[in-house]
DNA sequence: AATCCGACATCTA
DNA sequence: TAGATGTCGGATT
């Protein structure tokens, strides 16, 4: 359940008479726990309630009280040893007239009428697994009027089809936006309290709901209409005490759909609401998605939270500001020189969705000049910061209408909260005309026409000449001599290549297909000419090279949120060679961390952020893990604090190690593996005479000892045993899947259904295997030794008879280190790859001894792992058993890397830094780059 | 023909 | 329900 469903259940018990015995299944079941765990609960089997209510483990403690009693119960509740045994999360207690209730992790107290529970349900969104976004629990406004414009958009589309047709969505996407103004303003006297915009639909409306529409429409008339106009445009009377608003707002088609009955309800109720609790920024990202058919379900995807936002706006100027003003203390011209340069200053988000990023920056900015004002005795001063400053470019037409909407909120907001209620009434309106947040496709517009250059120069000319082409021009023209720059946001993450989910329909694929290939056109033309593999980078690089160039010619530094995968693997050597020259720079970053959004389930995202600017001077290195800074001379692409290095794959290892190579690609849907009972089967049906089964290691069967089982035949093998029936069921899977199959390659196999795609296998030799991931928890990449004759599948890479010394190696602490850098993630995990971490891995020139002591290194650690026989490789690597259980091992690994990082500079290596600059170093001599 | 990557996909402890 | 590992198609080399 996502957060409106929630919120749509909480208020229908909410407004159905107290039933002591129901109440606390009917709340577990709003907040969305299955009907079998409230089953098993209600006959006693689950609930550990110590105190006649109900507990469910790793929940909630209910109990329903006696009249009065509520605050008791709570304490009760609080100590029972039930409630703490079943680790619950909250407790709660009610007497149909009270409810109190507390989140045992963060000590919260709610307090509150029974009634008005409802409106609170924020504070109890973790039991739904909502947990991540502290601001979400805060925002049960948000989400509830969220809930009901999503009611009213589809009865609105539904009772007028013609507006749910591509052309025009945009004039429905602009009502709705006028309807929130008009809703926000009349809750906060910016109409006329005695002239309510509800109020006043609701009366002059037929109750039977046929003319609201027109009721509407000649409101909008009004506030398009200038005051002193109103009676010569005949305004209705009823209609002219309401402003004259305009900004854009109410200009153009002024069309308001028909409303049915509940459609006017639900106006009526949203009406009804506090619009004054609102918080642009959270309620952008959530009304947006009301727009949008695929989005409505995932409520509140395109959210980045505030401390997020801020992530990538303090470093990028925001800490700066601050520091000036610090600085300048309570110097009057120094202050006002700070001012004067924050009116100048632009931010621009050219993927900014509902606005978050502006909005904040904007607040954050506003706060800096009230202090700024308070200093200088100019508290009563409007602002010097002009909205307009603050541009966005958007795709999609709702989300840009309500990020201009969202801003103009915040200034108001801000104006009352520094300037007083009063002086914010009286210059808010009318609004400003200009629309400076552009609707349109970011890779395709030229940044300089919706940020002008503030010097001379000619921009357009210069953008034409870059692209080949014209771009298209949005012209937004503002004076802005001598001002800085800022671009930020959080562009859309597209991998190069995406998945399909398995059981996707033939639509859905179709769609994803479709829009990928309009991703990869905008790719092209960013990045056509100027890199070849453009095919292969995230989406996201669209936008970073972009703001690179739009640096070239304007004062500007740009940061945005990122895919960490630009920061790893190939992207690397491919990407950043193009940003990082003329000075420009990577002037700070946050390593990865994952991403957060409002919606229930998290995207399972790894992010960074990467902010690039011609600054020079020390560079500022966030960790994302711990949020800790380090200053550093320089970032290279792989945000490791060292000169700019690009580690390009090699086919081949450089420096005389084994080559390791690839496990088998089954691609069977399946079919080829199965588990020991089917193999027994197989075996018995195929006789003596046909060894055809084998025993296949994934990473997974190779580090918990396990091992599956595969089929390893040839064509007359396959010939003779395809028409026993337990063959032919596996060939008929393999068949099947690959016939489906979009890749032609793999349909091809769909005739030959007894072979793997790629074969890698060769003999009956020694075989290591190497798990292609393997949690960044471990210390040490845990390579196994496999039986003989076993298949190494495409989840891991095989090493045949290899030279121990290069066993030894492959499982050290510098190894690791070069991989977890230079090879691509999943998440933050390690992928291991040959081309790009073992070919490349540098290491000294070896003589006979130091091959023969690494070998015997080698050997101490097989022989200590057989010791501790029968322990899985999974249980030997487990960083945390390790020291106790398996000293010997680590003993073993310790000596191993002691031998072998003497040999890179003469002792241990003090930390990873230390061994990243010396394997960096030498991996520039050997490949003859220099360093920049 | 080999290899990398996934606002990933899917298991399992 | 999060941590660990699986899997295949599209693209590049």
């Amino acid at each position: 359940m996502n957060a409106t469903e929630i919120a749509e259940a909480i208020e229908i018990l909410a407004e159905q008479p107290f039933d002591a015995a129901e109440f606390p299944y009917a709340f577990l079941e709003a907040f969305g726990r299955k009907p079998t765990e409230i089953k098993r609960l209600r006959s006693g089997n689950t609930n550990k309630s110590d105190l006649g209510g109900v507990l469910q483990r790793n929940h909630i403690h209910i109990a329903v009280t006696a009249p009065g009693e509520v605050t008791h119960t709570l304490t009760a509740l609080r100590d029972s040893p039930a409630t703490a045994k079943a680790k619950a999360k909250f407790i709660l207690a009610t007497d149909g007239d009270m409810l109190e209730a507390q989140d045992l992790a963060s000590g919260d107290i709610l307090s509150c009428p029974y009634p008005e529970f409802a409106e609170k349900f924020g504070f109890f969104l973790p039991l739904a697994g909502i947990t991540t976004i502290p601001q979400l629990r805060e925002s049960s406004f948000d989400i509830r009027a969220t809930r009901l414009f999503n009611k009213l958009y589809l009865e609105l589309l539904q009772d007028n089809p013609d507006w749910d047709t591509a052309a025009r969505r945009a004039d429905m996407n602009h009502f709705m936006a006028r309807l929130i103004f008009c809703f926000y303003a009349e809750d906060t006297s910016i109409f006329h309290p005695s002239y309510p915009f509800t109020g006043t639909v609701e009366k002059m409306s037929e109750r039977d709901s046929s003319n609201t529409h027109e009721v509407i429409a000649e409101l909008f008339r009004a506030m398009n209409t200038r005051k002193e106009n109103h009676e010569a445009q005949g305004i209705k009377s009823w209609a002219r005490p309401f402003p004259y608003v305009n900004g854009g707002l109410f200009g153009g088609s002024l069309d308001v759909p028909r409303f049915n009955k509940s459609a006017r309800n639900y106006l009526i109720h949203i009406g009804g609401l506090n619009w004054t609790k609102i918080n642009p920024d959270i309620f952008g990202s959530m009304i947006q998605a009301v727009a949008d058919d695929e989005e409505r379900g995932a409520l509140g995807m395109h959210y980045t939270s505030v401390p997020n936002i801020l992530k990538v706006l303090n470093p990028l100027f925001l800490d700066d500001l601050r520091a000036k003003l610090e600085e300048a203390g309570d110097n009057k011209v120094k202050l006002l020189n700070l001012r004067k340069r924050m009116a100048k200053i632009r931010v621009f988000d050219p993927a900014c969705g509902s606005g978050n990023f502006l909005v904040i920056a904007y607040k954050e900015m506003r706060k800096i000049e009230a202090e700024i004002n308070q200093r200088r005795d100019e508290t009563d001063r409007a602002s010097d910061i002009p909205l307009t400053n603050f541009r966005g470019i958007e795709l999609r037409d709702f989300p840009a209408e309500i990020a201009r909407l969202a801003l103009i909120i915040a200034e108001f907001q801000s104006d009352v909260l520094y300037r007083g209620q009063k002086l914010a009434l009286a210059e808010f309106l009318p609004l400003d005309a200009q629309n400076w947040i552009v609707q349109g496709n970011a890779l395709r517009l030229d940044w300089l026409t919706v940020c002008e250059p503030t010097g001379k120069g000619g921009g357009k000319i210069f953008a034409d000449d870059l692209y080949g082409a014209p771009l298209d021009q949005a012209k937004i023209d503002f004076e802005n001599e001598g001002g800085e720059t800022y671009i930020c946001g959080n562009p859309p993450y597209i991998g190069a290549t995406t998945k399909a989910p398995k059981g996707a329909s033939k639509e859905t694929k179709a769609r994803l297909k479709r829009e990928a290939e309009m991703r990869k056109a905008d790719l092209e033309a960013v990045f056509r000419g100027r890199i070849d593999a453009w095919k292969s980078l995230d989406y996201v690089c669209g936008w970073l090279m972009k703001a690179a160039d739009y640096g070239k010619v304007e004062n500007s530094a740009a940061a945005f949120v990122s895919t960490n995968s630009i920061c790893q693997g190939e992207q690397v050597f491919r990407f950043w060679p193009s940003i990082i020259k003329d000075q420009l720079r990577i002037n700070f970053a946050v390593t990865s961390f994952s991403w957060k959004n409002l919606a229930a389930k998290n995207a399972g995202v790894t992010v960074c952020i990467v902010g690039i600017s011609r600054q020079s001077g020390m560079a500022k290195l966030y960790s994302g893990k711990d949020d800790t800074v380090r200053d550093v001379p320089n970032i290279n692409a792989y945000l490791v604090p060292y000169h700019d290095v690009y580690v390009e794959n090699k086919s081949k290892p450089i420096q005389g190690l084994q080559a390791v190579v690839n496990g088998s690609k089954p691609a069977d849907g399946g079919g080829l593996i199965f588990d020991a009972d089917i193999a027994h089967q197989l075996r018995s049906e195929a006789g003596e005479e046909f060894q055809v089964i084998r025993p296949f290691f994934g990473a997974h069967d190779a580090t918990h000892g396990e091992g599956r089982y595969c089929i390893w035949a040839s064509k007359a093998q396959y010939e003779a045993l395809k028409d026993l029936p337990g063959f032919q069921k596996r060939f008929d899977i393999v068949a099947e899947m690959r016939n489906e199959s979009d890749k032609e390659l793999t349909k091809a196999g769909a005739d030959s259904p007894y072979a793997f795609q790629q074969v890698r296998q060769r003999g009956n030799e020694t075989v290591f295997q190497i798990p292609r991931h393997s949690s960044e928890e471990r210390e040490f990449f845990p390579v196994a030794t496999l039986p003989k004759g076993a298949i190494v599948g495409d989840g891991g890479f095989a090493f045949f008879d290899p030279p121990l010394w290069n066993i030894a190696v492959l499982v050290s602490k510098v190894a690791l280190s070069w991989i977890a850098t230079v090879c691509g993630k999943i998440k933050t995990d390690y992928r291991f790859s040959n081309t790009l971490g073992w070919n490349t891995l540098p290491v000294p020139p070896l003589t006979e001894k130091n091959k023969a002591d690494l070998s015997y290194c080698a050997e101490k650690i097989l022989l200590a792992r057989e010791a501790y026989f029968p322990a899985t490789i999974a249980e030997l690597y487990d960083a945390e058993k390790m020291d106790e259980q398996f000293p010997e091992l680590r003993d073993a690994h310790a000596a191993n890397d002691e031998v072998l990082e003497r040999i890179y500079i003469g002792r241990r290596f003090k930390n990873d830094t230390e061994r990243l600059e010396k394997l960096f170093e030498l991996y520039t001599k050997m490949t003859g780059k220099k360093a920049a």
